[in-house]
DNA sequence: CTTGACTCCGTAGTAAAGTACGGGGTTTAT
DNA sequence: ATAAACCCCGTACTTTACTACGGAGTCAAG
């Protein structure tokens, strides 16, 4: 089987060499086995638990969360499925929050173009409710 | 006017009292005026303002940003407005980064409720490349 | 066989956003 | 007028997710 070592899999990864030792630390990868060297030599799958940490980040679950998720690969489907959920829905939220930001941060600045007098702007107050 | 000492800021904004002292140290709010006790009292404003601080946090913006937002205040209107749009821009960009994360996710749940074998999730499949 | 690149390990530092602590003054209620 | 409750300040600790450092061992090229 082919393997690569800690620098060859953080380039790869394009991650730092220390990120990959924390990850061990915090127990997300196991440590590889390693020859009388010492050195540690990482196969496809790690390399490939470390893809799904990543990708799992970029969807916004914490290194905790994940941890978590790793460890449901032995357990039934319906208790992803929650967590996922879970984090559906304080998606949801924040867009919803974020859109009613949007509309109010459009609106100040629709007030802002049909001010008259540059001295005595609308959003100032309209930011202090 | 009526002010409030620091404690009933707090209960009242269910912060705590750290928190705003925190917040003056990196100057979102101003340090109030101090009578003669060496007390701080807050007016309304301030009030307010930490209120907008805890409103915009929620939305996901950083302290370093909410320092710009409020910084609004003291500019001339085409200013404001300016940064305004730019603001407008970054609530939009998150917005549809949210957006994409919503789907994503939507989607994992859809493919785990079609899934016939709990023991198998396509969530954790589908993380894995 | 030596030099440079790579790896090991443990420890320390970073940024963000607080939270806690402790020794001292002040206010308020009894 | 005294104890409880509150506030002052500076400093230190917490969590998350890394990132950096430094001395020592190892491997690969010339």
């Amino acid at each position: 089987m082919k393997t690569t070592t800690i620098g060859q899999a953080a380039k790869q990864l394009e991650i730092h060499i220390e990120t990959i030792r924390f990850y061990e630390r915090k127990g997300l990868i196991e440590q590889p086995q390693k020859p009388e060297s010492g050195y540690r030599h990482y196969s496809t799958d790690i390399i490939n638990r470390i893809r799904f940490i990543k990708r799992a980040q970029e969807l916004g679950f914490t290194l905790k969360e994940i941890v978590n998720l790793l460890s449901l690969n032995d357990q039934p489907c319906t208790q992803v499925q929650d967590l996922a959920e879970q984090k559906l829905a304080s998606v949801q939220e924040k867009v919803k929050d974020l859109q009613r930001l949007e509309f109010a941060l459009k609106e100040m600045i629709v007030q802002c173009m049909n001010n008259p007098d540059d001295d005595h702007c609308p959003i100032i107050e309209a930011l202090q409710p």
